[in-house]
DNA sequence: ATTACTGCAAAGCATTTGCAAATGC
DNA sequence: GCATTTGCAAATGCTTTGCAGTAAT
């Protein structure tokens, strides 16, 4: 299991090192193998800005040296998930999509109905008020989402 | 344009008589057609609980007398969203979820993982600090989301 | 050696769309 | 009467799956 991590950018490179041991153990600790295919959607993974959708990162994978087949990908991303390195975003689109969690603790997104672009922020505030809601109604909290939809500064500019 | 009205529950008979008449309006304004297979949808639509899959609503009204067919089941349920009639929630399946929005006021939801439940709940207070973390980033809020994952107070007491 | 993983292509599934027939205006 | 809407079935597009071959342990 080597791909070329000569030519990557310095800072996925860390990423990378960082975060592949630990989906090693998550992999090994599974009885699960580990994989070239692993690897190189990982490294992937790390290689794209916050957001991104299962199939585009499919198809970027699906030629080159660094192939892996959408199937693969697909399956992977869920592993991925499953070990905590990426969190399931499904709000704009029907689509799927992740991020990384890796390095990037909890936050909330806003997204701009004109332009897309996703905002990230988070408030203490709010998340204690989320967990007294749930307090209040016995609910056990695993996690929470929040999107505000609208239309972010520079859009808001330019009309 | 007339369906039957005589045997539908007092509650559904109320809100279909005040909905009804907003979405002729709407239809009205956007030069479109009052139709019968859209107030069966509509009618439908408020038929059932909170919560239900544009697929589900379709196959309820795929046979009977009532009989609507898919395509525009889920044509109708994109103009009541456009009408405010409907909201979208794609939170949990892939699958796109409408609720009313007539008679039933902004408020997010708690799911929960072992039985499916949507809990609902607000709180003014997030809604401010969410109000404010947009006027910080010059955001402006057209609507919000928040979902809340975790165990119900019913299924943590079964464990 | 054994068993899991991968690639491929086919299957699934919710949703959308094209078009002829039906319906509202 | 004319334009929009409907129903139907076929198409779409993302995701999953079955299976034979390949790679990891």
């Amino acid at each position: 299991m080597s791909i070329d991590e000569q030519d990557l950018p310095e800072e996925v490179r860390r990423s990378v090192e960082e975060a592949w041991p630990l989906f090693v153990d998550f992999l090994k600790k599974k009885d699960a193998r580990v994989t070239q295919a692993r690897k190189i959607v990982l490294t992937q993974v790390f290689s794209r800005h916050d957001h991104f959708c299962a199939d585009d990162l499919a198809a970027e994978l699906s030629s080159g040296m660094n192939h892996v087949s959408r199937g693969t990908v697909y399956r992977t991303l869920a592993l991925m998930e499953e070990a905590g390195l990426v969190r399931v975003i499904r709000d704009t689109d029907v689509h799927a999509h992740y991020e990384h969690t890796f390095n990037h603790p909890h936050h909330e997104h806003m997204i701009c109905d004109k332009c897309g672009q996703f905002i990230e922020f988070s408030d203490e505030q709010i998340m204690e008020l989320i967990a007294d809601s749930c307090k209040d109604l016995g609910f056990e909290e695993r996690t929470h989402r929040i999107v505000v939809f609208g239309t972010c500064a520079e859009c808001g500019a330019k009309k």
